[in-house]
Formats: C-alpha cells, structure tokens, sequence
DNA sequence: CGGCATTGAGTTGTGCGCAACTCAATTGCG
DNA sequence: CGCAATTGAGTTGCGCACAACTCAATGCCG
C-alpha cells in the first residue's frame, strides 16, 4: 500500500519481507535478554524479575495490578514471579486492606539495598550495545510508536 | 560515555531509563506476538511455528541445524516445535542417510500449500502497524545492529 | 587403526507469557 | 437493600526459550 509502482512487491517478497522483520525483532528481543541474563547473574534476578525490580524501586509498594499496567503484564505472569521474589526475600506482599481482593507488593530492606548493586547493570548493558543516548531515545520512541499501534490494531478483533 | 558534561546523569537516572528501553522493546516484542497469535489463528500456527514455516517456504529442505541457525534457536527449542508441526500434517522429519545425526525437516503437501494461505498474513500485520516500507527497513537495521552488537558482547564471556 | 574430542538431535527442568478459568470482594443498579 | 456484573489475584495448561544433560554418529590425530 502507498507504495511506488516501481516494483510491484510480490506476496513471496512480502513474506521474505515479513520474516525478516520478525525475525529481527525476535531475535533483538533474546539477545537483550541473553545479555542481561549475564549480567543479572550475580544479583540472582530473571530480567523479568529485574523489570518488576524497577518498577518496585521507582514507585515503591504498588499493587499487582499497577505493576501489570507498567508492564504490560497479567496476574497470570506476575503471580508466581512476585512469589520468586517473595521467597527470595525481596518482596513481600499484602492483601490491602481497603480493598481485600488487591495485594500490594513492596520491598524488603533486603530487595530496597539490592537496587544499590543493580546500579551497575544499565553501564554495562549500555558498553555492550555501544549506543548513544541519542540512538536509544530513538529506538524507544520507535518501538514505543510500534507498540501503541498494535495494541490499537489487537482489542478491536475481540 | 561520550555524553555532554551539562547534565551527568545519575545512577538513578540510568536505572529508569534502562527500564525504559527493556521495557519498550519487550512489550514491542509482545504487542507484535499479539497480533500475530491473532492473525495466525486461521493458519493454526503460533508465532515461533509461523517463522519456522517461513524459513521451509523459502528454503525447501532443510536440517534442524540450519533452521537453528537462521532463527537463532537451538535443538532444545526446534525439536519439540517441529514434532508439533509434524504432528499438524505440516512437516515432515528423517535422518539423513549422508549423515546420521542430523534430521532433516521438509514441507509436506499440506505444509507447502499453506503458505497461500499465509501470503496474507503480512499484509494485514503491515495495515495494523501503520509503519510504511522505508520505516520497516529503518527499524529492521537498528535492531539488526543491536543484535549484531550484543551477540559480540556475550559470548567473550562464556 | 584405535580412541578421543566434536557435532547434531533430543530430553529434562525452570521460568516466562498468555488464555481460560475459579473465587472472593466490590461496585452498581433496579 | 439485594442481587447481578465487574474487578483483582490466583491457578491450570500449553507452548516457547534456554541451560544442562544424554546419546549416537562423525571427525581427527597420533
């Protein structure tokens, strides 16, 4: 669509267009993982469990589903990685108790001194990519455009 | 590194931005997994089965090793989705008489003809990004050399 | 030629992501 | 007020990703 009448891309071009692009993207997506995954090592964290870390850190106690909302991620997800965290010492959580069905997760001293460590994981992560500032304020501003479209595209099938 | 002295970001302000970019990648990651499980519905295919097909329609026959290789998966992650592709109709699997370790997976009747089917997957994946050609490109080769650059980061480790 | 390292596929175990579900608490509406 | 609909956590089941492992086939080197 839109595009120039040049070269009429072929539904094969299309696919082999598509598979590149997912492919890439996928593939991004596990080597930052593979990456932090390293580098997580010695704090004991899953990235996931480093992403709801930073939420904790940023926003202090939040309720499950505040962290979802931050996330993008369900009760489903994030029932038993809050309880790895719990039985790791760095959380704990609570039914509120203005309203029983909420559970507030918060930070243990322990899992609050361990943002002290985590410090260093951004420096290093940032040396391996070799990016600027610059380049991943625009890499995010991308995805993020990315993301807002699809998750305009996806609700309206329901 | 690198960065004008007018504004030293702090280690807090690392740690924020790190989420930030984690998590704008990974929820791009999911948004187009979500779209896809959507339009692959039809196919019967999820997301990583659809990427493994297209890497059969375009290369016809081909070991699990070099499946491996263009979609960055080893045999641990390959081998239980192509016995589900077997067990679709899709795909077939047997060991090669050259060489006896290695399995070769080949399109079925059924699994080439899918791929009519498919041709109009990306099409309306395209339609719901609203990305054009060019930024698609754009994007493909940002997280082409994040990959590239973080592939070269992790293994000196190993 | 014999034996050892390497290679390719597969299995096992753990954690994540999501759909579909249950259950209790709360909200809202007649 | 009372009851149905909604909301928030949690559970279950399935598929994917990856580490660590097994096993057989192959390659290599003295």
């Amino acid at each position: 669509m839109t595009e120039k009448p040049t070269e009429p891309l072929t539904d094969q071009d299309f696919l082999r267009l598509d598979g590149q692009i997912c492919f890439a993207l996928n593939a991004a997506t596990r080597a930052v993982g593979g990456l932090y995954r390293v580098v997580l090592k010695d704090l004991g964290l899953t990235y996931p469990q480093y992403l709801v870390m930073l939420v904790l850190w940023e926003h202090g106690e939040l309720p499950v589903k505040q962290i979802g909302r931050h996330l993008r991620l369900d009760s489903g997800t994030l029932s038993p990685l809050l309880k790895r965290l719990e039985a790791a010492g760095l959380v704990a959580r609570e039914r509120s108790t203005e309203d029983e069905r909420s559970v507030h997760a918060r930070l243990t001293a322990e899992g609050a001194a361990l943002r002290d460590r985590a410090v260093e994981v951004p420096r290093r992560i940032a040396a391996a990519t070799g990016f600027d500032l610059a380049e991943i304020h625009d890499l995010h501003a991308r995805l993020g455009r990315l993301t807002a479209a699809l998750d305009a595209a996806v609700p309206p099938e329901a």
